[in-house]
DNA sequence: ATAAAGGTTCCAGCAACGGGAGACTCAAGG
DNA sequence: CCTTGAGTCTCCCGTTGCTGGAACCTTTAT
């Protein structure tokens, strides 16, 4: 299968799915006499993994670590789990930064009056002296 | 000031207040003799702003065009509150993305025994055939 | 006089690809 | 057989917003 459709199967890019192939992450089964990488079907499963991987917010390296439990029969779920509940704690974090960052952009916003006068409160707050007050 | 104070009042660090200075966007005031950068009150000041809508999400353009609003004394608050706005909504978005992923981690990892034995059913969810289910 | 700290320029690289050039190959139609 | 068009190849540059390092210069303190 050439990469057209393996990408088309992934549900990627052919452009990204070339990138994985160079970076080593997912590898065709091998080439045509004419230079084309040749996706079979297990390399195809891989690039769905990764995709769905990706989708998930891990990051390349993480997806390497991933695909290589995935890979691995002898593998353990307690490293999978494990790396699920890092990531998952990871989304924690970043949730309530972009919460907190979100209200406070609402506050400002609802303090300014929209209307043409130079005055804006959201301007002022940019401004502020101080950069700890809430 | 030379730019390591600039640097510490803004809170940023030297080579971003320098990156800022090398892509136009916050000039020092001018140059010493010996080539220092000169940063007099109201540099810092737009230094201090930058970095403020820089955490609040903006990117540079964006930051740019609040400088320009900000440095304007005629500038419109409207024009301000439509640039606040939309950010919220980008906000919005992503967290609504970003709280869907968490909720798909936690289920699988949930599902997960997370001991010794090969079964995982994060990776079965991750290599799973189709990619539009929930 | 000398050493440390801080400044300068430029160059390289990070993530994770995307865009596009220029050459090649393959499948179909006339 | 030839042509056309789509797909593929490699290669290199560009993105965003910096960050690190090298090699050198200036200032400050002892």
């Amino acid at each position: 299968m050439k990469i057209g459709d393996a990408a088309r199967e992934a549900g990627l890019p052919v452009k990204t799915v070339r990138y994985y192939a160079d970076i080593g992450l997912v590898d065709p089964q091998g080439r045509s006499e004419s230079g084309y990488r040749d996706y079979d079907a297990a390399a195809v499963a891989k690039l769905r993994f990764v995709s769905r991987t990706r989708r998930f917010g891990f990051s390349i390296p993480e997806c390497r670590e991933l695909l290589s439990l995935y890979a691995d029969d002898g593998r353990e779920s307690a490293d999978v789990k494990r790396l699920a509940e890092a990531k998952i704690a990871e989304l924690d974090t970043r949730l309530a930064e972009l919460t907190d960052l979100r209200n406070e952009l609402v506050r400002v916003a609802t303090a300014c009056a929209g209307d043409g006068r130079p005055d804006c409160p959201i301007l002022e707050r940019f401004a502020a002296l101080d950069s700890s007050g809430g």
